[in-house]
RNA sequence: GACCCUUUCAUCUAGUGGCCAAGGAUAUUACGUUUUCAACGUAAAAACAGAGGUUCAAAUCCUUUAGGGGUCGCCA
């Protein structure tokens, strides 16, 4: 079983975009379940909308669960299970007030050392949780820090050990009752089974917890990890929400398509035997520790040769549909504009134009005036050669005079492609287009 | 500050001791083609972070220095 658990207090970024493709294809190589979880548990940071908003973008890019969940319905297994361990001795109630563990914070800054929580309530039990309530003072319960160094085998990163002291005694169930991320996201993988989980890199310092909690529930089943390296913008720096590209939304209002911005992530930082292809083929060839273990930038300009490529790959009337048509012949004329366009947006600017009604102010509008009155009164003429000479004997331009007044007249544009491979495509549309 | 990860062209990568005076792709530049701009074709420029070892031989193994990144919450 493999999940996919994103938390509902932002647009989905690119990063985790990725993450639920790897999650999705390896659960598909291995033929178990893939599921969703929406990660609720901070109300003040969910976003209303945000968990269906994150739905569609998986359905845009193909990537189907078998249920999805929101962590929020468990609550009442979390604290059963936190109380659990509170009666088992395995965690304790806390007591300390916020000013308290700020102070404690400001003194590990002024003596240079790591702050670690100060055990001061280490000893208090289960049996003053009745008291604490009657008395109405606030608390949280803590899970004890390990006795021994957590290690884990990251199928990414390889062995890593660490140290009880870097684990500490943190709290996994808030004064309020809700548990913490921690701690709802290890009983819910337990709960579920989740066998392997595939996650940022950002996650790497919670997976000691992670594992810790689960072996004081008593939970024996092995959980792999492996640990995606983070996406870096221009400027080698964690992309966030000031970038632009790291969200998917915008990405799509830019003109790219889910199939080129799928390559793109399994593209990077990945060995692939080629660079363009689609989610279906990587699967026949994709493998996890093949990813490589350092952080990589995104790289835009790639992204647009790839949404390019994809774009060549698309059925004609399908494409066509995009800029409102259905007609394979608008398909193929978006198709020659691949030569100067890489987005469907650029792509609809140029289809656009040609369907526009012209402008006639421009040093050429005499000669596209006169062409504009030829063609209405022409007949139907198949090909551009024969169109060209017709237009050429009845106006009596030629060369500059003839060609430039006749690209503006067709395509509303002074350069673009060959007029020859464009004409066949639009001579249905001609009256419209010539006027 | 502590802990962890990491280091091949501008970017993504190939490379697992000899086939590497380091290959591919994107981006860049030049030329060709073209009524035009592109695309395309051809070519150019462009990297093993530094220093020490081990070895007949090192991008590849070891040591060390330097750099980059991440994490240190009652956020996820």
């Amino acid at each position: 079983m493999l999940r996919f658990a994103p938390s509902p207090t932002g647009d989905m970024h690119i990063g985790n975009l990725r993450v639920a493709i790897f999650n999705y294809m390896v659960a598909k190589q291995k033929d178990v379940n893939f599921i969703i979880r929406i990660e609720d548990t901070d109300k003040e940071r969910n976003i209303a909308g945000k968990d269906t908003e994150i739905l569609q973008i998986l359905e845009k890019f193909a990537l189907p669960h078998a249920s999805v969940s929101h962590q929020s319905e468990n609550l009442h297994m979390h604290q059963t299970l936190a109380i659990r361990l509170l009666e088992e001795k395995k965690a304790f109630v806390c007591t300390c007030t916020p000013e308290q563990l700020e102070a404690d914070r400001e003194d590990a800054k002024k003596n240079r050392v790591t702050y670690r929580y100060s055990g001061r309530c280490s000893y208090v039990g289960a049996e003053e949780l009745v008291k604490l309530k009657e008395d109405k003072i606030p608390f949280v319960i803590r899970i004890k820090t390990p006795d021994a160094p957590i290690t884990n085998h990251d199928l990414i990163k390889g062995d890593i050990e660490t140290a009880p002291n870097e684990v500490d005694s943190f709290v996994i169930l808030r004064e309020d009752g809700t548990p913490t991320y921690n701690f709802a996201c290890a009983c819910d993988d337990m709960i579920s089974g989740v066998s392997l989980i595939i996650r940022g890199e950002d996650h790497l310092s919670n997976t000691p917890k992670q594992k810790h909690i689960k072996q004081l529930l008593g939970y024996d089943q092995e959980t792999e990890y492996a640990h995606l390296p983070i996406i870096l913008n221009a400027e080698g720096k964690k992309m966030s929400k000031r970038d632009d590209a790291s969200s998917v939304k915008w990405l799509f209002e830019q003109g790219f398509i889910p199939d080129a911005i799928a390559n793109y992530l399994i593209l990077l930082g990945n060995k692939a035997p080629t660079e363009i292809f689609t989610m279906p083929e990587a699967l026949e060839w994709f493998k996890l520790e093949n990813i490589s273990k350092f952080p990589v930038k995104f790289d835009i300009d790639k992204l647009r040769f790839i949404n390019r490529k994809h774009l060549e790959l698309m059925d004609d009337k399908r494409l066509s549909s995009l800029f409102g048509f259905a007609d394979a012949d608008i398909g193929k004329l978006a198709k020659i504009y691949l030569e100067e366009a890489s987005t469907t947006n650029e792509l609809e600017s140029k289809i656009k134009a040609i369907f526009a009604p012209k402008n006639f102010d421009s040093e050429w509008g005499e000669q596209m005036r006169i062409m504009e009155k030829i063609i209405a009164d022409a007949p139907m003429i198949n090909t551009f050669d024969e169109f060209k000479s017709y237009i050429m004997k009845e106006s009596g331009l030629k060369d500059k005079n003839f060609f430039n007044p006749l690209r503006l007249l067709l395509t509303g544009a002074e350069h673009g492609p060959e007029l020859s491979d464009i004409y066949p495509l639009i001579k249905s549309y001609l009256l419209e287009v010539a006027s």
